[in-house]
DNA sequence: CGAGGGATTGAAGAGTGTCAAAGAGAGTGG
DNA sequence: CCACTCTCTTTGACACTCTTCAATCCCTCG
């Protein structure tokens, strides 16, 4: 059973790609080969749990997620914490400290994962003499500030259950664009840290899902989801369904 | 007493101003008169309510607030509406747009306001002449994802009460930023406004300001407000009393 | 096989939201 | 200049969602 499902699920991390997407906002086109000429990648493997880099670390490379996932964590200094992004093969990661000394937040593999590190320098440098690689930057930190505000409006406007329907769809979206199943997927996520994510608890989230599986819009088995009723889970979470 | 008040925190509209400062993230330093050989700046005043820009409008030019106050307004299909953030003199408007064909949200003055426009070609061919232009606006959206995340990490762990002592010493830094009083300031926004980018309901807002004034943090006659205790509301806030 | 973390579910309580009413200012028109 | 209107704000009472605390179950990993 479980080894069907992973089959069903499983990312060919082999498979070479040509688009450096940001975020949820749609494929940012550049040519990589392009950019590896003048950026000497190194490649970066993290074991679940294990982080790229810490708040307060120098600040010297930006990161593509190349296989499995990550958290992106904000820190506060009496110790909360909260998590505010997941990213997924293809998306940059480490961008927000651009301009900084140090890196401003924590990034942890969910699962034993894989990402290339692009040296700051070099990569400034590329913007010299690649065409389009700092428009391409510029657009990509706009389309995350987007996604950020887009997330407000998710947290400001949507109860906890439409809230939870609304990540659903969007993690779902989000396989879609990498070439998997929108229709069946796996949470690379605790229920903890989609949670801490969705401004929620942990139990609370637990309970959404199981109503979503009540209502028959999901099938939810741990980490495990099928999509019954995409229509069903667009009303609730304020989509159109056309 | 109105007239008083006014005379204690207006804002001296006509002082120049060589920074180019972005959100709540610091000032980023630009020669704005080197930045004008190159871009033509139009100024464009907007009464109380007006919008600069609408969702859907073709993007054309970026903006710098010059004087008064903007609130950014996010529009779901379904009439969902979310405040996401306020301006005010040295913000840039409009760069979550760069990339796009139009605008992503909504932008409207809180109060007579004026702000100048930069036509976004000029901008980029000023990014050809000028040094660092390309570079600051970079890092002026690196520090906007970090100032989303930042509240995120407040919406995500801090209740109703905290969550309005953060807002109100994060507004009295900015008007200490700009060279006001941090003690004694005039809400540019209603409490509706500010309910809707705390993901609150105004009469949540109006009465956690009331309590803060209980407890004497603060004294808040309707959009007048005095920070009486700044560690008060720092610790309510989780932020370091030091 | 046991240990431990993650997930689910229940019951009770706190914190916000909702609905309603009333006061205070600002702006308008007579 | 004053009365009037309208919006914004405040406050109360009550309902309800979400959190908290707790117990149980399940899966994974050593």
């Amino acid at each position: 059973m479980t080894a069907l499902v992973s089959a069903a699920v499983e990312m060919p991390a082999g498979k070479p790609y040509a688009l450096l997407a940001l975020a949820n906002d749609g494929g940012i086109g550049m040519d990589l080969e392009m950019l590896r000429q003048h950026v000497p990648m190194h490649r970066c493997k993290h074991a679940a749990g294990q982080g790229i880099y810490h708040a307060g670390q120098p600040f010297q490379a930006i990161y593509l997620v190349h296989a499995g996932s990550y958290k992106t964590c904000e820190l506060a200094e009496d110790g909360r914490e909260q998590v505010t992004g997941f990213r997924m093969r293809g998306d940059l990661i480490g961008v927000e400290s651009i301009g900084l000394k140090t890196y401003s937040c924590d990034v942890i593999a969910l699962e034993d994962s894989e990402a290339w590190e692009l040296p700051y320098p070099a990569v400034l440098r590329a913007c010299l003499h690649v065409p389009d690689v700092q428009a391409r930057i510029t657009e990509a930190l706009a389309a995350e500030v987007r996604n950020g505000r887009s997330w407000m409006l998710m947290f400001g406007t949507l109860a906890a259950e439409r809230r939870v329907a609304a990540f659903l769809l969007e993690v779902a979206a989000r396989y879609a664009r990498l070439g998997y199943s929108a229709r069946h997927f796996i949470l690379r996520m605790s229920r903890i840290d989609m949670a801490s994510f969705l401004a929620l608890k942990h139990e609370t989230v637990s309970r959404a899902l199981s109503r979503l599986d009540d209502l028959n819009y999901i099938n939810v088995q741990r980490r495990e989801v099928r999509v019954l009723d995409v229509d069903g889970l667009r009303s609730m979470a304020g989509v159109a369904v056309n």
